[in-house]
DNA sequence: ACAAAAGTGTTTAGTTTACACCCATGA
DNA sequence: TCATGGGTGTAAACTAAACACTTTTGT
């Protein structure tokens, strides 16, 4: 147990739905609910990261410190979306069990604030993930999850669905090079319908925040494709208001 | 006091930016900060509606119980938007004495869950508000706040005005009958920039369920205007999945 | 008859959509 | 030489922006 039990505060919590992105589908990271001592038979259950919130700390800094704990990341890209606050949002006895068990607090009721986070999968150190009995799951079939957690995934999600169409986002899910391609396959997984090929290009080399580089793909069957990258500074110095990316 | 003591969490709140339009600005309902027992010079300040959460209450519950207190409404737009919950946005130490007394619990920390709450204003019960020292405040010209309610209005109101581009929820803070004048200058308040009178026009006439009235004003000392009003029932019948406001 | 706000149309520029073929590479 | 996915352009439809005068009423 990594702090005094007293440290925690039993009605406040966060969560996070880390999204990432393999290069065909939107993923999210899920740790698994180890079965506890009081019976052997409860299914093993996924849940997203999070943890109740200790005393005094800041929401933010309690999504940063799940995070690290589970990735070994810092600095990463972290939104808060929403509050799920129902009284009976923690209602499942295993549930409840489990939570009193591994925080050794007595719950009565659990508020907790979700944060999404965008990270380049890549980069999450598989020592730490693997450690912490988390997994990359496809959001379009997801396994039973504890809690509500299946309605933050679900909200989660239709903010990122929004937020793309106006922030240059995407590009904290993909490698810092890139192709086009992958950028319009992030987009069809996020949005879950297709885009016209030649229109999205288009679209997208019209900011001059996506910059080519002069190296492509190699060792592919097929025409290589170019990389690019995100200009981070050129967006936010000529950041215009409202961007549309509405595909 | 409405409630045992005992039955507040004193972990947990909720406020409220209720939003009003009066024709010509944007406005925001607050609550006076009465001075307490303790002394009599602390400066009367003002505060958002908003009240800790009692035992097993939902949060959206909590919300309306608070603009039921206040307008005695029920049934009015709210929503979430936000979480604040750093350590010390509850710091000075009159809000913290003044918090105290008016709940009975003492106050460690409190995480609150902002609404915003849109109202035609002609509808709110005088009585109420004034039995509970409450008043309207352009928002452009916003008295001194306690704890962080100066903050969790800037952000409402940021939400409020990506909101207007999506949905269309002005027509909660216009009377039932409204002119198209009316409706622009509050889309105007709440973008807090003009917009092009023909072209207004033009847009919001495309959405069928914006419907003339055989009604106009009278007793003006100029051309009457037109009425119309919002058709709930046939935006949800046809609703394109994204409302494009972006005026 | 005047003041005050309502209401109206057109042109131009820009954006979105739909759509099909050639290119570069590895096997 | 074939399979694979990368990369390109244009025309038509639609949307957004800019802009000024006439109408209706009360005083």
């Amino acid at each position: 147990m990594k702090e005094p039990l007293t440290s925690f505060n039993p009605h406040l919590s966060v969560d996070c739905v880390v999204f990432g992105f393999d290069g065909n589908s939107l993923k999210v990271l899920l740790v698994e609910k180890v079965a506890d001592n009081h019976a052997k038979h409860i299914p093993r259950k996924h849940k997203l990261p999070g943890d109740l919130i200790i005393r005094m700390e800041d929401l933010y800094g309690a999504a940063e410190r799940v995070l690290l704990e589970l990735t070994g990341l810092s600095n990463i890209f972290l939104k808060q979306f929403s509050v799920f606050g129902t009284p009976d949002r923690i209602s499942d006895p295993d549930d409840i069990r489990w939570l009193e068990d591994t925080s050794g607090v007595t719950i009565s009721r659990v508020v907790t604030t979700a944060y999404y986070s965008l990270i380049k999968i890549g980069k999450s150190k598989v020592k730490n993930v693997v450690k912490n009995n988390a997994s990359w799951h496809d959001v379009a079939n997801l396994p039973d999850l504890a809690f509500d957690h299946e309605e933050i995934i679900k909200e989660g999600i239709k903010s990122l669905q929004m937020a793309i169409r106006h922030e240059p986002i995407c590009f904290e899910l993909l490698p810092r090079k890139f192709t086009l391609r992958e950028t319009q396959i992030l987009y069809e997984a996020i949005l879950g319908h297709e885009l016209d090929n030649r229109n999205f290009r288009k679209k997208l080399l019209k900011a001059a925040y996506i910059e080519p580089l002069d190296e492509k793909q190699n060792g592919v069957a097929h025409k290589p494709a170019r990389f690019y990258k995100f200009n981070k500074k050129k967006y936010e110095l000529n950041r215009t208001d409202i961007l549309n990316y509405n595909f």
